[in-house]
DNA sequence: AATGAATGAGCTTTCATTCAT
DNA sequence: AATGAATGAAAGCTCATTCAT
């Protein structure tokens, strides 16, 4: 029968978007199995037949968001554009606004970082700056064109770019505080700018200085 | 006899000693209170009577973690130099190297931050700055004597800074794995080198260009 | 199927009686969890998914019991009967053998009576004389028909009843102790006599005397 | 040195008082070592020096109050009047109000009544009607005056009192949000006079009727 | 005589997990 | 495929009691 397998699989996706959700909420520790699986209005037996246990359904959920990062930036990376700074702004542009939009994906990676993998054995190294895999290229074109000082030291920058980004992101709160009366336009788009400009006023061979950069 | 108080105080000290470790080790709620007894020596009663509850020597941990922050920066800021530039670099070399040195605290400290204060009460929104909080008065001070460019964005800059460093230390386990083979040198000493040419760059009147900033 | 429910009241249910058993015995302070679970035979774990805590099941056996104590005497309050005496009688006699076969329940809820309800927040000011709470139109119909004194205090006489009836029955021990040579019958159906007897002399135009008043 | 002695007795004086009023408003079970200490001003090793242990204190307390009730009503008990009805009616009076300033101590002996004195295995059978021994002779003496009806039973007429007077203290919260608005004076004392009416419309040749019976 | 510090046993409560239908 | 009922291990916390001065 179909429709069992069909329902077998939204059960499925309930439980992960929920867990998704808890998980963000509360890290791995102080997620609660009962809370998973009431918010899915799924029994918790299901979760463990599909996800065997605890970490099962926490590396899985994981496992997907990366999977996601990676596939949104992708994207534009593979693009053959003319204009190396439109592109690298475009890139960091599309990595800057998907952490945005995926506030819980941020805090899961954000505590699984801290806690090492700790808890699931994955290798939690370099997603920070998975999605930005392709700076590299891009960056090494633009040095040939003489767009970028030749000095940029590659992996430092990238390291900059997702440093920057998830920070910013991630004390979103913070910065809505403290610009909510000086700065008119929206935060993130202000805080965007700002790392563009202090990403390209470090690496062009002339100061970018004040327009916009847009996408 | 002050003997017996005496006593008390280390019991005190030894606990908050070993809560530190466990706290940041595992997070607030993965951490187990047998286990910061046992690691204090200290039988777990003792814990209760100081501190009330488990949340209690948490709160008292954090607080007692963000003084610290506070006062290590604090040194230099009060002081009253005449280069502008070397203020601020020291300010930063003092953020960053206090970061370096209390990587227990900083695990400590960042989990708090997403977990939003949610489980003390207490108000983090700033925490990432504090240290940096002087900056202000020194940047002001450099704009007037034409050292710094006028159109810096104080906030945003203290929030680079804070962000900038926190991540690079944060991340130091990529980073040697990354730079182990190509650089000479310490990789926090080479961290920091570009988080300042990265700021320096972005806020100078003259490009700092290459040589390093001691001192 | 409803197999599972129904095992689940089951569960509920040998809760319930193990509870008021050990909380009758020891007192709401000194009752102990563990205790309760296994004169059920149950693992503790349900016991906080059904009533939530300690002081849940508390007051679930006393709320069930205070339940059953008025439905009980509402039996007889209800009727219409002619006789005003034999009426009054076969509701105290009721309320009286009620307590009698209760023992637990009421040492339960007198200690909860001294306890002022202060673990459970309920209002046990009138407890005492539930049951009781019909005597009043009994008795004016009887003042009317001449039988009863027309200066009879009706929340006093109520009062003394319950208290009487209480007092009799909870120093059952005391009573057999005293009276197991002399008497010849049943100790708590000569206090019931005794009782009867005090009331109903008090308030009766003519002496009830000697005669037993049968139900 | 008598100034040693002095302190300690004033020590276990205070220990005392304070262990009457933790114990009488929480119950033995429920009663804390620390409160009693605390409440006492007065270190907790102390009591555990004079006391031995919680149960210790508990046991003096009950036992000092015992000793004080006895004493108390003895003082009239063993007089000679001529007229028994006031003597009973002043016997009564005395218990009755001796309950009624000591309710810390009703709250205390009812809860060991209550717990059948397991945790002291002190005999408590008989003590709700201490201070009431001697209305056995002053009956007997008014029976034989042709006072007091000869069928009286002197065994439930001492349980009927001490129950009584007993119940009416203990229940003195209820009573007075019963009374507050239709009787005028003093709640207490319109229930020693309703006992007393109760009591002597029982036992009287003649209906004791309507006058209040004085001290 | 008096006290602050310390303790171990045991309490209530929670949790991830499995059973039986 | 799905579920309500059940569980054992372990967590946080409390208590009466004793140690050392």
């Amino acid at each position: 029968m179909d429709g069992r397998r069909a329902r077998g699989e939204a059960t499925r996706k309930r439980l992960m978007e929920s867990a998704e959700r808890v998980f963000a909420e509360w890290g791995f520790a102080a997620a609660r199995v009962d809370e998973i699986a009431r918010q899915a209005g799924i029994n918790k037996r299901m979760l463990y037949l599909y996800y065997g246990d605890k970490e099962g359904i926490y590396r899985a959920v994981v496992a997907q968001n990366l999977q996601r990062l990676l596939q949104e930036v992708e994207l534009v990376a593979t693009d053959d554009w003319d204009d190396p700074v439109a592109q690298v702004a475009e890139t960091i542009r599309r990595y800057f606004y998907f952490l945005v939009h995926h506030d819980a994906l941020i805090r899961l990676l954000q505590l699984e970082m801290l806690n090492g993998g700790k808890g699931t054995g994955m290798a939690f190294e370099a997603w920070t700056s998975i999605g930005l895999n392709r700076l590299d290229g891009i960056l090494e074109k633009g040095i040939k064109k003489g767009v970028f000082r030749p000095d940029v030291e590659l992996n430092c920058l990238v390291m900059t770019v997702s440093t920057l980004c998830l920070g910013f992101v991630s004390r979103r709160p913070i910065l809505e505080s403290v610009f909510s009366d000086t700065e008119a336009g929206d935060v993130m788009e202000n805080s965007l700018q700002h790392i563009l400009k202090m990403v390209f006023d470090g690496m062009l061979m002339v100061p970018s200085s004040l327009s916009k950069v847009q996408s």
